[in-house]
RNA sequence: GGAGCCGUGGUGUAGGGGUUAACAUGCCGGCCUGUCAAGCCGGAGAUCGCGGGUUCAAUUCCCGUCGGCUCCGCCA
């Protein structure tokens, strides 16, 4: 075997004359009879050989026969292209390789989609040949990205004295969160183990344990749809410390992104990073995960229209709601047809309607204006600085539907209209979430962040009368409005976790059933302690400038959660089955 | 659970009630000693996702179904 020497990459100028050898694909062959040009790939890159008979009648056989994804070492001399035949577009573009000998290590069938970048394809077909489409430098390179973040996370958090620690994957299900994969037991037939939706228990008893500060580059897995930016297994960076506060988290966060965009991307980000309350950025953004790299930030005008004689406004506020607006600047332009595609998409996201004003050289016009005295049309398009060529959209409703209404509207048109510079990166922590929310479907508190989350401590008392009115010690991370981190502060007093779990709705017995375990754990001497946790494929995905986690991740699912690679999942045989006692009922 | 878009040679697309199903690229063969999206010539390659219906006739229209993608619900 003709053992490699150096990789593609590796052949310079410097190493003219050199005898080399070299191992790879073929990526792009080019026959011109009397000399073959073979473009080299390997996972540095490419470089091109020649085939001529005058350098080794045998080699230049063999290049004869090689096709595209033949997997062939060369061995020859590195030498200048002759000039004027330099490849500026290749890396190693001003050298070549003489190829003297050849040898086949296998053969390829041609492949069903194009090595290359840019490919247009069926992503079910790039799936299915998941090893190919990777070979494609653009995957390869995700993959590479994906390796250093993972590797510059790991030595940042190991300087600062933190311990990876791995927990189980065979665990406990429990009540609260996303549906559970479940994995029968064999030995305990009947039974079930759950896989993590988070090591959040685990990480938590470390902390009882002593250990202070913990990480872990953690699978987790949750049964729910699939999404762009959701697969059923994705990787958690999770992080827990003790004897820390907000505070100790936010600026190990920021100094330990700012470490990895510089190791990563080489980009010098700017720390701190802004914070909004939670209500600031519903009401200024209409989302808790905002995008900050546009402005367009929604007024409210609830108290200035409060005493309009406008039914649509009026009714609106006197059942407790409010009436905002977005400037969509620059789309007074828009046609009857476009207004009308916002309207839909406004009613899309709950709107009852969508009222709307366009500024013109010749004043306000709009269905609505007749509604309105001149001082207070004035007032308006003075609070929302609009100028001639905006389009002011108006959602007057309860506040979480002009929330959503006008939050979607807001990124739609900035998608419209372009407003996203793709080089930018805006984070921005979202502090201050409520602690609990009501779920109207199942007549009870639910943990907006999660059971273990403390309470700020001058909210416990709200717990007692108005537990909605209660905040967290939670903060989330948005990057270019998608969350990429969420963690708090946790409750580490078995009275106030006994407290929260009652809350939520579960018995003594249900939490002792479920829970006990913590419970118990919190009365050994737990420190006060909290930790986040990123979504790396996030993360990741947003670092690549991807619009999918799948591209991030080496073999994902598909949105039914299959995998057209191997075909998971699968029936099993009724032998194994029988071994775990389980019979599969047919819907 | 719901909505939308898509499914035609290997790949990406065009087409549209009766066609020899078109184009590009890839593939195979021939020519070709400086290409790098090589070029030129020739060739092979498609049960138009699947099932049903309407029709004299369906790849085309209708219904269903499967698969992929995006989104809503869901994702503490």
């Amino acid at each position: 075997m003709l053992k490699r020497t150096h990789s593609a990459r590796e052949i310079t100028p410097l190493m003219v004359g050199q005898k080399v050898v070299l191992n790879g694909w073929v990526d792009t062959r080019r026959d011109h009879g009397g000399l073959i040009f073979v473009d080299l790939r390997d996972r540095s890159g490419v470089i091109q050989l020649v085939f001529s008979p005058d350098v080794d009648a045998e080699a230049f056989r063999i290049g004869e026969q090689v096709r595209g994804e033949h997997v062939i070492a060369v061995a020859g001399q590195v030498r200048m292209r002759p000039e004027g035949t330099e490849n500026l577009n290749l890396e190693t573009g001003t050298v070549e390789v003489y190829v003297d000998r050849a040898e086949v290590f296998n053969k390829a069938k041609t492949p069903p989609f194009y090595i290359e970048d840019n490919v247009d394809v069926d992503e079910l077909l790039r799936l299915r040949y998941r090893y190919l489409d990777l070979r494609r430098p653009e995957m390869k390179r995700n993959l590479e990205l994906r390796h250093r973040i993972t590797k510059a996370l790991r030595d940042f958090l190991d300087d600062r004295g933190f311990l990876e620690i791995e927990t189980p994957m065979l665990t406990k299900s429990t009540p609260e969160g996303a549906r559970d994969y479940l994995v029968p037991s064999r030995v305990h037939p009947g039974e079930f183990y759950a896989l993590p939706q988070s090591p959040q228990l685990f990480k938590q008893l470390l902390m009882v344990a002593g250990m202070e500060k913990y990480f872990q580059v953690a699978r987790c897995f949750r049964d729910e749809d699939l999404r762009a930016d959701r697969q059923p297994e994705f990787t958690q960076l999770d992080m827990e410390m003790s004897f820390i506060d907000e505070e100790d988290i936010l600026g190990l966060v920021e100094a330990m992104l700012a470490h990895v965009f510089a190791q990563g991307l080489g980009l010098s980000i700017t720390t701190p990073f802004p914070r909004l309350t939670y209500r600031e950025a519903m009401r200024r953004y209409g989302t808790d995960k905002p995008d900050l790299r546009f402005g367009w930030e929604l007024v409210d005008l609830t108290d200035l229209v409060r005493e309009v004689d406008f039914a649509v406004f009026s009714t609106a506020i006197q059942a407790g709601g409010v009436v905002r607006a977005l400037n969509a600047r620059t789309c007074g332009s828009f046609s009857r047809r476009e207004i009308d595609d916002l309207t839909r998409s406004a009613l899309n996201w709950g709107a009852k309607g969508l009222a709307w004003i366009n500024v013109t050289a010749e004043g306000p016009k709009s269905p609505i204006v007749k509604f309105f005295s001149q001082a207070v049309i004035e007032q308006i398009l003075e609070a929302l600085e609009a100028r001639v060529g905006d389009l002011l959209l108006f959602c007057a409703d309860q506040e979480a539907v002009v929330a959503r209404v006008l939050g979607a509207l807001r990124l739609e048109l900035a998608g419209k209209l372009n407003l996203v510079n793709r080089d930018d990166f805006k984070f921005v922590w979202v502090v201050d979430f409520p602690l609990l929310e009501y779920d109207e479907e199942e007549k009870r508190y639910v943990a907006v962040h999660h059971p273990f989350t403390s309470p700020r401590e001058d909210d416990i008392p709200l717990l007692e009368t108005e537990p909605l009115k209660a905040r967290a010690r939670a903060y989330d991370l948005v990057l270019n409005g998608v969350e990429i981190g969420g963690g708090s502060i946790r409750i580490h007093q078995r009275e106030l976790q006994e407290k929260m779990f009652s809350l939520l709705g579960l018995s003594a017995e249900e939490a002792r059933d479920k829970f006990g375990f913590m419970l118990e754990a919190f009365e050994y001497g737990t420190p006060p302690h909290g930790g986040i946790a990123f979504g790396l494929d996030r993360l990741l995905m947003l670092m690549a400038r991807r619009e999918s986690i799948r591209d991030m991740i080496a073999f994902p699912k598909t949105q039914s959660a299959s995998c057209p690679m191997t075909m998971a999942p699968s029936p099993v045989s009724d032998k194994q089955l029988k071994e775990l006692g389980i019979k599969v009922r047919t819907r």
